[in-house]
Parts: structure tokens; C-alpha cells; sequence
RNA sequence: GCGAGAGUGGCGGAACUGGCAGACGCGCUGGACUUAGGAUCCAGUGCCGCAAGGUGUAGGGGUUCAAAUCCCCUCUCUCGCACCA
């Protein structure tokens, strides 16, 4: 019989699906263990990113079902978001229909993958059943306080036609549009308020040591936490103070001048009527225009403008002028700064352009600084100078000293710093969850009547584009009553983000239809935290982040009792494969290339690097086409060989058949020996002597090998190897043997069963479809993880290499039980190893474990 | 600029605590079988050399009996942060 992927896996998929195979339930007693892979977004059809991610799930899930725990392995789909919404008034249809016709077929694509998937559990975000229990959770936040409406300066994108939270923009350009800059717009949204739980997080960080470090370095980059003071300065001829914050309290008396965001609050009214107020406000204005991102670049050359007011140094009582520049950031600190020209660089160069005063406050042990030639700031450690009472202070005992001083003066506070800030969560678009609030004349904001949830999103709307939320065009949605007053009221016509569907949805999954609260407490008490989680690691500030955040507040709220969602994160590389370039076509598909040529113009194509699939760079490979093709067995077992996961893969269609060529060879190992399968007896290890017995601790050996290789560090790549390598031995043992007797075919029979199981997790569906033609009933996953037998390891014999001075020139073969000085022995009287030796004396000799021998001459 | 990671045959990658560099796969070469093969099987394959042997893990230096692995310097690439006061 031929291998038939087609047939073989449509009927195992059926099977066990039939039998309701991967439906799980709590049970006390069993270990569970949670894997979870991040769900997808439904865009269409599942790409290789998606089967490579899903796979290492699936191989881990069923290996751990595999070594007896019990395991919960749930698939959904996060299922709102923009693309919906610009596919439907693209092509005239609905955000709901396109994207449950998209979830429907993408669901087929990830069955025919053969995914232990409990589709019982299977969630979509744009379900009332979901939302309305966010929708919930938001109200609960809202009533502590957690969730609040701010009036602001926010990023806007303008393709999006929504605003972005401060994560969502990279580089001053929208996350999704990378070249698009954000423009800033002043708005009103509303905020969680994550600075809450900022200092938990990051101080946790610390406790995830299943994390990649880069990902727990990014989010600790991102929260920025840094310690200082805010010191009142006193504004000249007023009685006004202006806040600033600063890491360097110590360098207070070199405080020369001062500058201001030009967003800073204080300004418009402090300029007024001043002779400056008009050039200044010139500034303010042109400055503002400017994207954020833009302005403080640092290739953006350093600007300001003197504001014709002064403040006092709290410390020297000196009067200082202040200017705006806009190199100063609104949204850091206190959005006004003190600067030391003589300490910090920035303020150095600064004051240069504008001829302001310096005076030098640390002086470093071995030099001599002079404020009027120095030619770049000092940052460096030294003794405190210039600075009153101060003098002779280490700087890093001043900055402790000195705030606390300004502390018992009244004139400032000791502080800690973030630069996270709260996320924007609203979105002025229609296919996302509803904010639950509504607005009423007499009694303000008002949450919706738990009672009335879900507000469900209205489906019977027709889109139009041109900006603006969809639905504040639909009196229907909008117009509602109040539910104190029972006045009229207007509805928040404002949606969610939507990560904040994916900031729960792993608590979800532990009891998916719980009609009662979010999560069913029980159920979170057993499943969570997730064990194991796995995704890109373009999510490690983004939805890592959002889910800590939202796992606490939940916590909180005393629906769940962990803090952390994910115990092990495991971020796998990108699927990368060589693009194609012509030098006028630009890239190009491989079909559009025909002898290192462009079809359409003949020209020379690129070979460009290899880069992420992606459509754009028509470098991406349908994993539809190579199912039908090969089948999934070998699309899953090429995705975890070409390399480890963590790293990036890099796709080769003849490496694909190089897997489809093992799994042939697997196959007809059973195949082709059934009949005598079924006479051989059981294996006698007692009885095997030479290359059989060699063959047999090879069973043993790769049996330890791939269990660590999974085990320890998910290296898919050299656990098949190891399983090639045996494959491998039996087909040169039998090739080699003169004739194959019952022991001999025992023995191939055991090679058959272990990689068949051993395989399992990797190719689900010819391994079952063998293990079956092996005679065995019941499905493979409950058939139990093979053990192996220290003893069936030993050999009687080792191969023990003999270095010359550190070089390889021979080996011998020794009996295993022998002792280093034999081994001493031998190698000595080796005639190779004689030859170098010659009649040189020799110094030392050095025995590793049975394993190698080094004389030194 | 700062931080993290990486650099090994023609290619993807192995080598886990220093102990035979290149497992396994792809590709390539030769052979067998065959009406035919882009199926299958066997053998070979880092580089130089007929061979003995030499040489080789980005480059240079060091530690060690022994270095892809540890230390120092340089280069290249990837990712993250980037006027954060």
C-alpha cells in the first residue's frame, strides 16, 4: 500500500473528532498543563506564520498528553478589528459577514492541519457572548476608578480614522500603517489607567524566568521607571511655581535656565502681555504642528525661544531665564525641565546656540573644569563645587542630600518616574465591542445597567467610509434612556480597542459558555495560569503587556486569583523566504521568474535576501497548496526540522520534500514488513549480540534523546534528526544483515513501534495510521510516552579517540569496563599514535570519562 | 549612541556542563535497478593535497593538555530602545 496522505488524514481527522478526543474537563486530580498559542486574527486563509506557531503548539500539547497531564489546548479567534470594516465597504458586504465567513473557512484550514484543538471551546471575540462580559469588566473598572475619560492630546492616524494608543505607534507612524505619522489631535477618550499596576509589573518582571530575557527587557524599557525629585521652582514675580522633575537633584546649583514643552500648560498664560508673547506663541504654534515624533528626534536640530519670564533657583535664588523648546517632551516628567549646560549634554549644546550662562557644580577627581572652555558637558562621578552647604559632597551622596533638603523647604519631593502612561482604548470605529457608558444631561456619565448588557453592536447597518465612529451616525444605537433618571441619554458611540479582547481571552477558555461572570472561578482555579504560551514577538510590548495589566485588575475584581496570565512564553522566529526583485517590476513571484530572468521584461532578476513572508514582497508559500500537495504530516514535520523555534525559518520547497521522502521511508518500514512483524516474537534483550544489539541500544538511545530534546528546550530540529538516524540504522541493518531470523525482525519491528510514537507529536496522522497497521488498538496519544533503559545503554565496548598534543591521531576500540590507566595503556602501544610519539618523552596524559585520551609531549 | 542576540561547508542547521567540528536534511558527484525516471537503493561530499599530511567555526590576540564553546580587542548582521531630563 502506497503512503496516502490525503486519505489517511481526512480519516484520522474524522476519527478523532468522532470520539471527541481533545475535549477536556477539569479533573481534580490530574495535573493539568495549559498551552495556549495567540489566536489569530481571521483574515482570510491561514498563512505559514500561523502553522508554524500552531504546530510547535500542537507538538508540545500532545506530547504533554503523551507523558500523562491533562491537557487544555483551546483555539478562537480575535475576531474585531479595522480590516473587517475596510473589506466590507470595500467589496459591499458586512464586518459580521465577512468575518465568520472568514472564521469559517480558516477553521477548515486549521483541522485539516490536524490540531489537537478543544473546539468545544472555540471563542470569537465579536460573539455578544464575549463581549458583553468585557463590556462588564469595564463597568466594574469604571466604578473603581479604572477606567476614566480624559480630554487630550492623542495620536491620530489618519488611514485608520481612529486614534492609537501610545504602544500602538512605532516610529511617530501607526502600527498597522508604517508609514503613515501619526498626527496629534486633542480629544476625549477613555483611559485605563495601567499606571496604576505600572510599578507591580515591572517589579514582576523579575519573576517571569520562563520569559525570553529580550522580551522582559523590552517591557521594562517600556514602563522606564527611573527615580529623581520634582523641585518647585518659583516663578519670578508671581506667585506661581513651576513643577520640574529630574534624576539629577545633585546639580540643582548649576541650574542656569529652564525650558518648557511647548504643549506645557503654564505657558499661554505666563507670556501674556509680555514683549515676547507674540514671537513666542509663533513658536509654540509651529512647533505643535510638528508631529511629536518628529520634533524630538534626535536628528532634529535643538530649538527654543526665551519666554521673556524668569524663575528663581530655589537653591542660589538666582534668577533664570526660561525658554520653550522643542526638544522637551509634553508627556514625560512634568513637561518642564531644569537644565545644567555644564552637566548634560543636551543643555550644553543648548546653551552654546543660545550664549546662556554655565557654572560648573561636579568637579571629577583628576581635571580641572572650566564653565567658559569646556567644549561638552561633564556627566561623569565627582565632588560637589559652587554648590553652598553642599561642597565637597560625592554627587551621588549629594543627590540623595539635596532632595531631601528641598524636601524639608518645602521646595520639592523625592519621586519616582514612569514613562508608561495610561492606555487610550477608545476607537472611533464600528466593528469593536461597545463601551458600555452613555451620557445623560442631568446625571453625566452613566454606566449601562448591568442588567442590559450586552450592548450589542447593531448588524443591520450599512458602512460608509469617510471617518467619523459609524456609530454616531445611528440614532437607533445611540438614542437610549438613562438608567437613574430615565431621562434621555446618549450611548458612548465609541468602540474598544481590541486588545482588550485579547487581554483575557486565555481566562475565557476555562469555561467558554459560563453564562454567569466572565470566568467561572473553579475553572480559572484549575486551568490557570497558561503553562505554556507561544507567539510572535512582535506582541512583547503590545498584548504582553495589556494581558499583565488586565490579569491584575481581574484579580482585582476577584474573578481570577493569579497575577501573572503566562507562566512560560516561548516567542518563535518569523517564516522568511528569498524575495525576487526586478529592477522595474519590482518583486516578483517565483512563477513571474524563468531562468534568473523577468518574465514580463527579461531583465536580470535581484536575488534579494530572505526576508518575512509577506504578499507585498511575494515571497509567501499557501500552506493550502502544500497540504494538498504533500499533506499536513509533512508540512507540520519540514516547520519544526528546518530549525529550532526561537529562531527564524528559512523556507525551502526541496526541504519539504526531503520530509515527505522520510515520511515515505517510515512508512514502507512498516509496510513493507508487516507479515513478518506478526511472527516475530517479543524482543529478548538478553539474547541480542552484535549489530542487532547495537540496533536495539540505538532504540533506547534515540528514545532518551528526543524525550530531552522536547522536554528541555522544544528543539524539534534534532529530535527528528535523531528519529532519521535510527530510521536510517535499521535500513542499513537489514541491507547489511545476511539474513534477517525472528530476533532480527524484532527488533525492526520495536525500531517501527518507538518512532512511530516517538513521531507522534510531530505527524499525527501517518503515525496513527501505522500504529494501527501495527496491530494496536486505541489512539496513539493515550498510548504513553516510551521509557528507555539505562541499562539497554550500556555498551560493552567504546570507541576511545587518541589525541597527539591536542590532535586527533587515532582510535581504539576498548572494553567498557576498563580502567583510565589501561586506556593509558593502549593508547601508548597504538602503532599510529607510536609513529608521533617517536622517541619523544611524554609529559602527561590526560583521560576524559572513557571517552577520550590526550598525551602531551 | 545604549541594550540584547547572532556570525560554523554550496544551503538550512548539529555539537547541552571546554574533550572526535560539520549530526540530520537539502544540494551536488558517482554507481545500482529500470522501457524511462525528477521514484527507490548504495557510495562519496569543509577546504588544499595523488597520498602521507596540512588546514579549518567572521578577523586578531589570550587562558588551557584541549576552545565553535571561556576572556580581551576589531568587524559584520538582526532586533529592541533612542534628546526620557
Amino acid at each position: 500500500m502506497k503512503y496516502s496522505p490525503k486519505t489517511i488524514e481526512k480519516k484520522w481527522q474524522e476519527s478523532w473528532d468522532n470520539s471527541a478526543l481533545f475535549e477536556v474537563k477539569e479533573i481534580p486530580d490530574q495535573e493539568k498543563y495549559y498551552l495556549l498559542e495567540m489566536f489569530p486574527y481571521p483574515s482570510g486563509k491561514i498563512h505559514m506564520g500561523h502553522v508554524r506557531n500552531y504546530t510547535i503548539g500542537d507538538v508540545i500539547a500532545r506530547y504533554k498528553r503523551m507523558t500523562g497531564k491533562n491537557v487544555l489546548h483551546p483555539m478562537g479567534w480575535d475576531a474585531f478589528g479595522l480590516p473587517a470594516e475596510n473589506a466590507a465597504i470595500d467589496n459591499n458586504t458586512h464586518p459580521a459577514k465577512w468575518t465568520y465567513a472568514n472564521i469559517t473557512h480558516m477553521k477548515g484550514q486549521l483541522r485539516m492541519m490536524g490540531f489537537s484543538y478543544d473546539w468545544k471551546r472555540e471563542i470569537a471575540t465579536c460573539d455578544p457572548d464575549y463581549y458583553k462580559w468585557e463590556q462588564l469588566v469595564f463597568i466594574k473598572m469604571f466604578e473603581k476608578g479604572l477606567a476614566y475619560k480624559k480630554r487630550t492630546n492623542v495620536n491620530w492616524c489618519d488611514l485608520c480614522q481612529t486614534v492609537l494608543a501610545k504602544e500602538q505607534v512605532e516610529d511617530g507612524c501607526c502600527w498597522r500603517h508604517t508609514n503613515r505619522e501619526v498626527t496629534i489631535k486633542e480629544m476625549d477618550s477613555w483611559y485605563f489607567k495601567i499606571t496604576d499596576y505600572a510599578e507591580d509589573i515591572l517589579e514582576k518582571c523579575d519573576s517571569l524566568t520562563g520569559w525570553p530575557e529580550r522580551v522582559i527587557t523590552m517591557q521594562k524599557n517600556w514602563i522606564g521607571k527611573s527615580y529623581g525629585a520634582i523641585i518647585k521652582f518659583p516663578l519670578a514675580d508671581s506667585d506661581q511655581f513651576i513643577d520640574v522633575f529630574t534624576t539629577r537633584p545633585d546639580t540643582v546649583y548649576g541650574v542656569t535656565f529652564m525650558c518648557f514643552a511647548p504643549e506645557h500648560l503654564m505657558l499661554k498664560g505666563m507670556i501674556k502681555g509680555t514683549a515676547q508673547e507674540k514671537d513666542v506663541l509663533a513658536f509654540i504654534e509651529r512647533n505643535m504642528k510638528i508631529a511629536g515624533f518628529i520634533r524630538t528626534a534626535e536628528f532634529t536640530e535643538k530649538e527654543g525661544i526665551f519666554t521673556g519670564r524668569y524663575a528663581v533657583n530655589p537653591l542660589t535664588q538666582e534668577k533664570i531665564p526660561i525658554f520653550v523648546g522643542n526638544f522637551v517632551l509634553a508627556d514625560y516628567g512634568t513637561g518642564a525641565i531644569m537644565c545644567v549646560p555644564t552637566h548634560d549634554q543636551r543643555d550644553f549644546e543648548f546653551a552654546q546656540k543660545y550664549n546662556l550662562k554655565k557654572r560648573v557644580v561636579i568637579t571629577p577627581a583628576d581635571t580641572e573644569l572650566d564653565a567658559d572652555t569646556m567644549t561638552k558637558a561633564y556627566e561623569g562621578q565627582g565632588l560637589l563645587v559652587n554648590s553652598g552647604r553642599f561642597n565637597g559632597l560625592s554627587n551621588l551622596k549629594a543627590i540623595e542630600e539635596i532632595a531631601l533638603y528641598l524636601e524639608s523647604e518645602g521646595m520639592g519631593s523625592r519621586t519616582v518616574n514612569f514613562r508608561i502612561r495610561d492606555w487610550n482604548i477608545s476607537r472611533q470605529r464600528y466593528w469593536g465591542t461597545p463601551i458600555p457608558m452613555l451620557y445623560c444631561d442631568k446625571c453625566g456619565i452613566v454606566p449601562v445597567d448591568e442588567k442590559d448588557l450586552p450592548v450589542v453592536l447593531p448588524l443591520n447597518k450599512e458602512l460608509r467610509g469617510g471617518g467619523g465612529s459609524p456609530l454616531s451616525f445611528e440614532p437607533d444605537f445611540y438614542e437610549t434612556k438613562c438608567p437613574k433618571c430615565n431621562g434621555i441619554a446618549r450611548r458612548e458611540t465609541d468602540t474598544m480597542d481590541t486588545f482588550v479582547e485579547s487581554s483575557w481571552y486565555f481566562a475565557r477558555y476555562a469555561s467558554p459558555r459560563y453564562d454567569k461572570a466572565p470566568v467561572d472561578k473553579e475553572s480559572v482555579k484549575y486551568w490557570l495560569p497558561v503553562d505554556q504560551y507561544i507567539g510572535g514577538i512582535e506582541h512583547a510590548i503590545l498584548h504582553l503587556l495589556y494581558s499583565r495589566f488586565f490579569t491584575r485588575v481581574l484579580k482585582d475584581l476577584g474573578y481570577v486569583h493569579v497575577d501573572e496570565p503566562f507562566k512560560n512564553l516561548l516567542t518563535q522566529g518569523m517564516v522568511c523566504k528569498e524575495t525576487e526583485e526586478c529592477p522595474e517590476h519590482g518583486y516578483l513571484f517565483p512563477d513571474e521568474v524563468k531562468d534568473d530572468k523577468c518574465t514580463k521584461c527579461g531583465a536580470q532578476v535581484i536575488r534579494g535576501r530572505s526576508l518575512k513572508m509577506s504578499k507585498s514582497k511575494k515571497n509567501v508559500v499557501d500552506p493550502a497548496l502544500l497540504v494538498d500537495t504533500y499533506g499536513a504530516d509533512t508540512v507540520r514535520m519540514f516547520c519544526l526540522f528546518a530549525s529550532p523555534p526561537e529562531r527564524d525559518l528559512e523556507w525551502n520547497d526541496q526541504g519539504v520534500e526531503g520530509a515527505y521522502r522520510f515520511l515515505n521511508r517510515v512508512w514502507r518500514l512498516v509496510d513493507d514488513n508487516i507479515d513478518n512483524f506478526k511472527n516475530a516474537p517479543k524482543v529478548d534483550e538478553e539474547r541480542l549480540t552484535g549489530d542487532l544489539k547495537t540496533l536495539n541500544r540505538k532504540i533506547h538511545e534515540t528514545v532518551k534523546k528526543v524525550t530531552n530534546d522536547i522536554e528541555d528546550r522544544f528543539h524539534f530540529n534534532t529530535a527528528i534528526s535523531a528519529v532519521m538516524e535510527l530510521i536510517n540504522e535499521a535500513y542499513r541493518y537489514m541491507n547489511d544483515a545476511k539474513e534477517m531470523d525472528e530476533n532480527s525482525w524484532s527488533v525492526i519491528r520495536e525500531t517501527a513501534e518507538k518512532t512511530v510514537i516517538l513521531l507522534s507529536p510531530v505527524v499525527p496522522h501517518i503515525t496513527e495510521e501505522l500504529w494501527h497497521m501495527l496491530g494496536h488498538e486505541g489512539y496513539l496519544i493515550d498510548a504513553g510516552w516510551p521509557g528507555y533503559n539505562e541499562g539497554a545503554l550500556e555498551k560493552d565496548k567504546r570507541l576511545i579517540v587518541v589525541q597527539v598534543n591536542g590532535k586527533v591521531r587515532s582510535k581504539i576500540e576498548v572494553p567498557a569496563s576498563i580502567s583510565d590507566k589501561e586506556i593509558e595503556e593502549m593508547a601508548i602501544q597504538d602503532e599510529k599514535v607510536k609513529g608521533f610519539i617517536g622517541d619523544k618523552n611524554i609529559r602527561k596524559i590526560f583521560v576524559v570519562q572513557q571517552k577520550l585520551v590526550n598525551i602531551v609531549i
